[in-house]
DNA sequence: GCTTGACCCTGACGCGACGTCAGGCCGCAC
DNA sequence: GTGCGGCCTGACGTCGCGTCAGGGTCAAGC
């Protein structure tokens, strides 16, 4: 195969391939009379590992001297497998993050700086594999800590986010069975919501709570968030929760 | 805050934030009279979009024309969320592959050229899939210098493929005696398989074990594998794989 | 046999997103 | 007042290619 036919088939241009060659990351096998390269399966195999490897982040430099290690197939594989897994994690707590912040910011709530930065943290897949297997040597204990404490930190996320839900669901009964928004029933369950503030995201004072009620009805994209669970109980929630926070007063 | 302090929060280095000033990406609402730069709250918030947008692959300059598009938060965070989705898919597909490779060159299957990798961008595969199928897919040469650079590790890899074969003795042996493949005696084999995979190759959980076992009736070459051991092997291998990851779950 | 157009070659310069000094000013502590 | 760490602005270096420029190659069609 030419240049041409393996740029298209590994979706780089042609340029990309006359740059490994130069650097000597991947010489094709053969050049033909004219000069032409010719590229071989075990070159497009190499290739393939390159790719892969730069996909995850890795410079040239360092592809290089991972595939001259001269490490068989299967482990070039279950590398990347982990690397793959790894990403695959990370991009899982970015989404939980922005995630998050959509459900903090339809609340009204601010995030702390470092919440919000916490996902760019080390991240360069190099410089991790580096350190880490200086530090911890590659033992799966310590794949497996990881993978568990990132496991934890989801968990509690999805447990946040259900009892918020839950919060919801209890106010929208309330308001389906006629409850008045100031009763002692209707109340409790605001102050249920703002223990939830406090104990997930921040010390919400029973003045704090007052101010968030009001912001309740009066910002359109918090009460678009609860209209659309049950129309009325914007109002409804805001009240109870004005109500509460002149009982805890 | 000052520039030091704004690197340190948000895991990017001094110089970076000094680019993003030349670059008129970000720059500080405000400077000291000595000339230091004085980060906002406000700064912060387009610093941790800029560096989302970033770490999804965007151009400065593409961020820079989205930040400036006077869209609100909102909507930037949705279309990260959207974003950060289809990389996650996209990442799955790239374990998949990976994946499945493993278990290809763990049978000394070999995988067609363009089904290696077509992860890698989209290009058209009926285009180039019949000149290649007939330039290498079943070619002497392909095959053979597939074999040689596998024979790196052959101790291991020895052992690695007794113990496959042993597994796949005792499911021909259990499908010639009449055993039913959703049988427990099945299964057992089944977990076998499956924990044979995460000791030599990648952990195997029951759900991507299942995806295995589906793929040994969908893909000919893996059902040719299983076919020629004993005819009707790959099916009840599949039905016992599949039978396994139910009970697992 | 000759042209044509797609494909290949080797420089060589350019660019994006910073890294890395160099040379000098600020600010607070001792 | 003298360190010492942090900040400033150039300015050049690096990595991974993109993008011409100038020229040879190859298969097809006339």
């Amino acid at each position: 195969m030419n240049v041409g036919e393996v740029a298209a088939l590994a979706g780089v241009t042609v340029r990309t391939l006359h740059h490994y060659d130069r650097i000597g990351l991947l010489s094709p096998s053969g050049r033909t009379a004219a000069g032409y390269r010719q590229y071989s399966p075990a070159d497009l195999d190499r290739l393939h590992a390159v790719l892969l490897y730069r996909e995850l982040g890795f410079p040239l430099e360092e592809v290089a001297a991972l595939l001259s290690e001269g490490a068989d197939p299967a482990e070039h594989l279950r590398r990347q497998h982990r690397l793959l897994r790894d990403r695959l994690e990370r991009t899982q707590a970015m989404v939980a993050a922005v995630e998050k912040e959509m459900e903090a910011h339809a609340m009204g709530i601010s995030l702390t700086p470092e919440e919000r930065f916490e996902v760019f943290g080390e991240h360069d897949p190099a410089q991790y594999e580096a350190e880490t297997q200086e530090r911890w040597g590659e033992t799966d204990a310590y794949a497996e800590s990881r993978r568990r404490t990132r496991m934890y930190a989801k968990e509690d996320w999805l447990r946040i986010r259900d009892e918020g839900a839950e919060v919801e669901r209890r106010f929208a009964e309330a308001l389906r069975s006629g409850v008045p928004a100031d009763s002692e029933q209707a109340m409790d369950v605001a102050e249920a919501h703002r223990q939830h503030i406090t104990r997930w995201f921040y010390e919400c004072s029973p003045e704090m709570h007052d101010g968030l009620g009001r912001m309740y009805v009066e910002d359109e994209r918090f009460t678009a968030h609860y209209e659309e669970i049950t129309p009325g109980l914007a109002q409804y929630v805001s009240t109870a929760v004005q109500a509460n926070a002149v009982r805890q007063a």
